[in-house]
DNA sequence: AGTGAATGGGTCC
DNA sequence: TGGACCCCCTTCAC
């Protein structure tokens, strides 16, 4: 496990302090002694790390070949003094220990980014131990407010449902995509069917309920799968958009597809002009296909005339890109649009023009995701780089600032899919969310990294989601519609997650043992999980280990905490 | 098993 | 406005 080799490098670098290096070879430059020379710092015993780079000035003076022939025969000495990888300081170490990671003191906090502590002693990680943590609720104080408080919510009973959380791994596939999983959707109509694409545009057709059934189809898109829609009319079709730039509809039973839109007509001329579709949704009052480019261009495009009818229209900075659409459940002509300017937009598709918006979010960061609350579309959920998690609400709050904003880990921008907080759809109360967590914690001798349930109406963590043989970030996650059911994907692997006590037939796991799938985890032939052996893989004791927590009511049930 | 690469946004000049 | 450089707990293939 890739755990384990963490923890065995960091244990040998500091035992070891010193180490003798005899170079045989005649490379030029050794980068050893270079690099440690730079770093000009005396160790802890006392001694120069590179005794040579003291006297090579002098010697400089001196002809090339002998030089060349002394780095030759000389053997070098370097030193494995502790060194932070983060700051390059020394005194201190910064990375995994064991499966704790040890933050560099000298960097300012990573979670919260705010001055005067570092990601150790962060006050949103220290108070609950994982970093979600509300931050203040805005105080409002206008009239509709006051009106709401005294008449409406004397009758809105206090009791909170109880939320269900799919909190149990169910079973998984796992290298199912060839590169790392993008998106995900769950079939309409077919309840066990799941839709995945990936980096590389391939689409993945996994019916979990029978886990063996998976199809890949792998040249829809030439790179990566963004969005995927389910066409309105037939659910046997998807359209998806790409970063190729162009949005598909592939049948999905026989796996042909063809364009509804190309914005690259013309092939690569490099990448000032090469457009790439992030954002897609679809207005189901009016059937229309809502995609936008890394340029900040909407287009709007009728899916049943397979033709382009309005746009490019500016809806984000001009070169920026935007990341994400969604239209309002209710009123699907307001849509909102998510950007690299650090925006959330609302806009009406009736009246759209370059910078109609009908309001714009401001976010510290890039937003990654903006979604309307799925049933009265009136709470908008951000996802910002800026490690938060933002409520607005688009009735009584003024969209000048948020109503709720929560402290959250989720901003690796690099090598990862964002991360995007998204609305249970079952929750009637429309405040559960759940989102990935980028930030691992040590859990019983494992770094795992959760998937978060969040009560947004309180900033709680409702369940922290998580399994030992998934040891891996999981960026991508998504709530069955109908079902109590969890989808994630992580790196290249597809998991489902069901609650706890729910059903588990016995029949299948027996049926998937006797197949070589252990813990309900399909393994590909010459797959191994994370690195591990087969051996390791096909214990039994594995099962064991499958579990996750409900925190449910761990934490304290105080409404808001001030911000520090 | 150790290394490098894929790769996007922020910041600074 | 654009290019160079920096970056934190990645993941994987070679």
């Amino acid at each position: 496990m890739p755990l384990l080799k963490r923890g065995k490098a960091s244990l040998s670098s500091s035992s070891l302090s010193r180490v003798l290096v005899h170079m045989e070879t005649d490379s030029e430059e050794s980068p050893f002694s270079s690099s440690s020379s730079s770093e000009g710092e005396e160790e802890e015993d006392g001694r120069v790390s590179d005794d040579e780079d003291e006297g090579n000035d002098e010697e400089a003076v001196e002809g090339e070949e002998e030089d060349r022939a002394k780095k030759r025969k000389a053997p070098i000495t370097i030193s494995l003094k502790k060194v932070c990888k983060v700051c390059k300081g020394t005194g201190h170490e910064a990375g995994f220990k064991g499966a704790t990671y040890i933050d560099c003191p000298r960097k300012p906090c990573f979670l919260c980014k705010r001055p005067g502590h570092t990601t150790m002693s962060c006050p949103h990680r220290v108070a609950t131990e994982h970093g979600v943590i509300p931050a203040a609720r805005r105080n409002t104080d206008t009239s509709l407010d006051y009106i709401f408080k005294r008449q409406l919510k004397a009758k809105i009973p206090m009791i909170k449902p109880t939320f269900v959380i799919p909190d149990q791994l169910d079973c998984g596939i796992i290298r199912f995509h060839s590169r790392r999983v993008t998106c995900l959707e769950f079939h309409p109509t077919r309840n066990n069917v799941l839709l995945s694409g990936d980096k590389k545009g391939q689409l993945g057709i996994w019916d979990y309920g029978k886990l063996h059934e998976k199809t890949v189809y792998g040249s829809i898109h030439s790179c990566i799968v963004n969005n995927m829609k389910f066409n309105l009319e037939n659910d046997g079709l998807l359209y998806t958009s790409s970063s190729d730039g162009t949005v598909r509809c592939t049948d999905l039973e026989t796996g042909t597809s063809f364009f509804l839109l190309d914005l690259n007509p013309e092939g690569w001329n490099g990448p000032a002009t090469w457009r790439m579709l992030y954002g897609m949704d679809i207005n189901v009052e009016k059937g229309l296909l809502l995609v936008a480019d890394n340029f900040g261009y909407l287009y709007l495009v009728d899916g049943r005339l397979k033709t382009r009818i309005a746009g490019p229209i500016v809806i984000h900075k001009k070169g920026s890109k935007v990341v994400g659409l969604h239209c309002n459940p209710v009123q699907p002509d307001i849509f909102l649009s998510c950007g690299n300017d650090h925006f959330a937009r609302i806009w009406d598709a009736r009246r759209l023009e370059a910078e109609s918006s009908l309001a714009s979010l401001a976010h510290g960061r890039v937003v990654n995701s903006a979604y309307f609350s799925p049933l009265t579309g009136n709470k908008i959920l951000t996802t910002s780089q800026d490690n938060r998690i933002r409520v607005w609400d688009s009735i009584f709050g003024n969209l000048e600032s948020p109503s709720r904003e929560i402290v959250h880990s989720h901003d690796f921008n690099r090598h990862l899919t964002p991360f995007r907080a998204e609305w249970d759809p079952k929750d009637p109360s429309e405040s559960l969310a759940v989102i990935g967590r980028y930030i691992s914690e040590n859990y019983d001798g494992v770094a795992l990294h959760p998937i978060d349930f969040i009560d947004m109406s309180t900033g709680k963590l409702v369940a922290e989601v998580m399994n030992t043989d998934i040891t891996t970030i999981s960026p991508v996650t998504k709530l069955h519609p109908r079902d109590d059911v969890l989808a994630s994907g992580s790196s290249r692997s597809l998991f489902i997650w069901k609650r706890r006590g729910g059903q588990c037939p016995e029949q299948r796991l027996l049926e998937a043992k006797s197949k070589k799938i252990v813990g309900r985890v399909e393994k590909k032939s010459s797959g191994k999980l994370n690195g591990e052996s087969d051996d390791d893989f096909n214990h039994s004791s594995k099962e064991k280990k499958l579990k996750a927590k409900n925190l449910d009511g761990k934490y304290l049930s105080g409404q808001t905490k001030a911000k520090p």
